[in-house]
DNA sequence: CTTATTTTTATCAATTCTGTAAAGATTAGC
DNA sequence: GCTAATCTTTACAGAATTGATAAAAATAAG
């Protein structure tokens, strides 16, 4: 994934284990969180506590069907909007339209081609997103920061910085005028399963200072660094 | 066709008896009339007995493309105003295919999300259609890219270059300054139902890079490449 | 059906980026 | 002005990403 910000959270249900196994492993490489269900019930108790962003449901299960649970899953508020992708047998065609009427945003047919699954997928978040970061642009002081070339301007002057600073830069001047200590960094602008030492910020922060003003990172000894555009 | 009727008709045209059955039921709902032919040259027959008012229309079909359906239809008097509406795997091929030539007013990408369909096509009937724009012809720096007869010029040379490296070039051409990743990539160039491994592009790239100048295709390192004039 | 071309995958080398440690500089508090 | 804490800077190792090449697979052409 090309942003580390939000990890997206995928429920997979599915009653077969070898399944949830499959998809599991391949998705969780992709960078995903993951969690299953092994039945319809379960799923719904899980959904509640994990929140995800994805609901992989499979339509033949024991005990309630997947069209059921995404009945059940839309009834609560809170899943109303979200994604939920049917995984189902080519020979179930009915179920493919009992599940559009119950909200199903896409469908995927068995047996199912794990690299294909996941690139529908990220497909499916790639297009939240683009909806969502209207702000690719950030203009401030003397520079425009542009996400959609990758690139700073300097009064003019174009500056060239790798992905980590560019982010960390994109980071601090987003919300100008406010303190983050190294912890928020690492979290924001690293992720939240990225462990690394708290002093890779300064290194950082230093390189930023060698292409922009100096006056634009400020230090607040003892808390963290701020973007300003003040003195 | 601005006439707005009681009951829009719409013909379903997809060699695929899945998504027929799917948006025939989706659209039926909705309160629209359907009738569906299974390829290009059924489809024309039946137009001509259903007089319909929309006319959703796959690409890729056997026997008969959907490009070539639509030229068909068009030579009927009756049909030289009928909303037609293409379904395609990527969102490139509409401009590419010359979709625009034949009179098409709009197109969706597969995978087709019911809800999102259907809103399109109560819009569609709303509105008045619009034209949209298209470029047969981009011309960047010193390349000249004419879909019309697959050339690329470089400083007036003529290029070789097979589909696939001219489709990757006239789409990051036709996107200056934008940088892509490999995924978006594969999306809008190879189409969202073909899953191959994203260093592909790589290959791809690296061939390009051999026939224009190296300046124009910039590697962006964990991000992705960019169609760009400066240096 | 065979051959040629294009497309995709796989591999290894080259490059660039990132994270860490450690020494030097600065600041704040006393 | 001294001391301790915190930050800055440098340098380097190893991670990660891309480039280049070759070979396999798929597709198109003859």
């Amino acid at each position: 994934m090309a942003n580390a910000l939000p990890i997206p959270k995928i429920l997979l249900v599915d009653d077969d284990p070898d399944i949830i196994e499959l998809l599991e492993y391949n998705l969780q490489k992709e960078g995903f969180e993951i969690k299953s269900a092994l039945d319809g019930i379960q799923a719904v108790e899980v959904a509640k506590a994990f929140k995800p962003d994805l609901i992989l449901l499979d339509v033949m299960m024991p005990r309630q069907d997947g069209i059921e649970t995404a009945r059940q899953l839309r009834l609560i508020p809170e899943f109303k909007e979200v994604y939920i992708l049917f995984l189902t047998a080519r020979a179930e065609e009915y179920t493919e339209v009992a599940a559009f009427d119950v909200g199903a945003d896409d469908y995927i047919v068995k047996p199912i081609k794990p690299r294909a699954l996941v690139s529908r997928i990220k497909a499916m978040f790639r297009r939240e997103a683009q909806q969502i970061e209207s702000d690719e642009k950030i203009e401030i002081g003397q520079l425009v920061i542009n996400r959609t070339n990758y690139s700073v301007l300097n009064d003019g002057n174009p500056l060239v910085m790798p992905k980590k600073e560019f982010e960390l830069l994109s980071f601090l001047a987003k919300h100008p005028n406010k303190v983050f200590n190294r912890d928020e960094l690492l979290e924001k602008v690293w992720g939240t399963d990225v462990y690394v030492v708290e002093r890779t910020v300064d290194v950082h922060i230093r390189k930023l200072r060698e292409k922009i003003p100096e006056h634009y990172i400020k230090t607040l000894k003892g808390v963290g660094y701020m973007f300003t555009l003040e003195a």
